[in-house]
RNA sequence: AUCAGUAUGGUGAAAGGGAAGACACGCUAGAUUAUAAAUCUGGUAUCCGCUAGGAUGUGCAGGUUCGAAUCCUGCUACUGUUG
């Protein structure tokens, strides 16, 4: 095979606060690679406590892309980020280096290791008057108008997840296309990629305890304060895209006086904690995922020392 | 010591004398192709088989009743009261 003209591409990810970022610069350094964010909260400005946003001087030089560089006002989603990895791989192949994917989002990850396509989407209205119609006539109605077009999907997504009964609708109407067909042609897409996907992981109560602590560290770092600037000084709202995030809609109720500092910081913890599970969840369906179990290599440099025995197994290095 | 109240899963609790544990939390498993840190779904009293199903179970011991978490008696523990 053609090795000298396979596109490499190293993941490195596992669920949040498992410790990814501290080995991702390491692991950088060694193999002269620069690290692509996905992450859907660190792509803002401003957005850096409560994204547990890497430091300049955490970088230790090692080139970062896809960390801030979007106003929070902006909505951020899978299509942009797809394009916006693309480029910097490109950009990251044409300086002669390895390009590391880092950060949380498995559906970010996917996108580019299989290439899926997303085709360009446009605002006609017609989302806004199904979220309309789900709010007058409820999610079972917008689910059989699904069932009438694409029973598949209908079949596939649950009457309550409005969320994803809207977009099947929506795909439909845009393109012509059912969503059912246009996902199974994009999930048996191979790999353009010699790549090696790493998922750190650790014992779940080790985890969790680490989460809990984190959203200690956070509080004590200012992260109220940097809400209350957010929301004060750069007048951003709860229904924008950025303040979906853990930390940010929780400490934003907070503020709001809807919810005591108590109840907000219960929260954060019980829903990072779920949130890391689900992300767990993804990983395990994935298929060609290297576990790194950080309760057998307990240290750096034995997590590092796998991770490079695997880049050799695979020519990537 | 006294009088009163309370006692049900890992937790908060439901349950007119008629299928105990609704609902919620926690825990756990899963889905996911344009908000994904989003959105949504399943399981979860105990024990045995580990699927079908069976047995046990509302602090403990009795009683009344066709039938008791529920009513009665005694005991134990906890909370409060008085001393």
């Amino acid at each position: 095979m053609n090795k000298n003209f396979e596109k490499k591409l190293i993941v490195l990810t596992g669920p949040t606060a498992v410790g990814k970022t501290d080995l991702s610069i390491k692991l950088a350094q060694k193999v002269n690679g620069e690290i692509i964010s996905a992450d859907s909260i660190q792509v803002y400005k401003h957005l850096n406590i409560g994204s547990a946003k890497i430091t300049k001087e955490e970088m230790n030089g090692v080139r970062h892309h896809l960390i801030d560089v979007l106003d929070p006002k902006e909505s951020f989603n899978i299509a942009t980020f797809k394009s916006m990895a693309d480029e910097a791989i490109a950009d990251i192949y044409s300086r002669g280096k390895l390009p590391i994917i880092t950060g949380g989002t498995g559906f970010y990850i996917q996108s580019v290791l299989y290439d899926v396509d997303f085709t360009e989407n446009f605002d006609d209205g017609y989302r806004a008057k199904l979220e309309d119609l789900a709010k007058n006539k409820g999610g079972d109605y917008l689910h059989e108008m699904l069932r009438e077009i694409d029973p598949a999907s209908a079949e596939a997504i649950h009457a309550n997840n409005v969320k994803r009964v809207i977009r099947a609708l929506e795909f439909n109407h845009q393109t012509g296309q059912l969503i059912s067909e246009h996902n199974a042609t994009e999930s048996a897409k191979n790999s353009p990629y010699n790549f090696a996907y790493f998922v750190l992981n650790l014992d779940r109560n080790t985890l969790y305890y680490r989460i809990n602590k984190r959203v200690d560290i956070m509080l004590e770092q200012g992260l109220v304060d940097e809400v209350r600037y957010l929301r004060d000084e750069l007048k951003l709202t709860k229904d924008m895209v950025s303040m979906q995030g853990l930390g940010y809609k929780e400490i934003l109720q907070y503020l709001d006086g809807e919810i005591s500092l108590e109840e907000a910081v219960y929260i954060l913890k019980r829903d990072t904690r779920h949130f890391a599970k689900r992300q767990l969840t993804w990983f395990k369906r994935e298929k060609d995922v290297i576990w790194v179990d950080k309760d057998i290599l307990d240290t750096d440099n034995s997590q590092l020392e796998f991770i490079m025995n695997e880049l050799k197994a695979r020519n990537i290095i």
